[in-house]
DNA sequence: CTTATGTCCGTACTTTAGTACGGAGTCAAT
DNA sequence: ATTGACTCCGTACTAAAGTACGGACATAAG
């Protein structure tokens, strides 16, 4: 924890949570971010939260959360009403709970075909398409 | 199981796989779909194998994987060289267990999020963005 | 048979998520 | 004090994944 007095230039922000500084210039633009004030002719200061946030935005976007989406996400974990914030929360659960069910047909799938192939040695085929919207 | 004597026209088979049928066309220009001949002066027709595959696209880019990927995964349901294809089976494997991971995690926190909440009535704030890449 | 609806095909536009660029202002090492 | 790297800010460009459009052909319904 060696965080620096007057904390991170967006250089080292942007580094540290391992994106472009354009990227962090973006998520602000689209207020997934906060810009800090500008200290009168000094350039803008970033601390380990900022990076935590970016961090949590690359990870949510990886399963699939499109932007807008993680944007209500932080609605969340920013403090909102609590009826409000429970709808949220309820409603990310259910499509979180579709995709590991799908997840795990592909995942069960992968590692039959893995282990297949393995097992023939030779070209195969597989009901890869099969497993994932077979109700 | 009504397939008609000479199979979907292009419309019927975006509609039975819930796109439009621009994206049909696109499908096809990416090679992720194949395009039926045409018989002399007549339109193309399709079968339920497209729209599975279609299907399949779509499940898998709900998880996040982009269309080159798919087009990867689709490689291996068509048949690929044993070796080949374990070893690209495996790399999908490896992606879909860091998915696993990270949904699993935001669903526990989603899962408390949406506990608290209703526990406390009031404004909240949770560690939601730690939950992702706490290791 | 004609007319409305659908297909075909190419080209162009849109949205999402960034990247790149350029000129002016900071900062830090020599 | 100056030089080189970095920041700021606006604007412009890019790639991915579609969507829309328009004119010529296909087909099904009256």
């Amino acid at each position: 924890m060696k965080s620096a007095p007057f904390g991170l230039s967006i250089g080292a922000f942007a580094e540290a949570a391992g994106v472009n500084v354009e990227t962090i210039r973006f998520y602000q633009r689209k207020r997934l971010l906060p810009q800090p004030t500008r200290p009168y002719g000094q350039i803008r200061r970033y601390g380990e939260g900022d990076v935590a946030r970016v961090k949590f935005v690359k990870s949510a976007q990886r399963l699939g959360f499109s932007l807008d989406e993680v944007a209500g996400l932080l609605t969340l974990e920013d403090g909102a009403h609590c009826t409000e914030a429970r709808v949220m929360a309820e409603q990310k659960l259910e499509q979180v709970h579709v995709k590991l069910r799908d997840l795990r047909r592909i995942e069960s799938v992968l590692k039959r075909l893995v282990a297949d192939c393995c097992a023939t040695r030779g070209t195969i085929k597989c009901p890869l398409i099969g497993a994932l919207y077979s109700k």
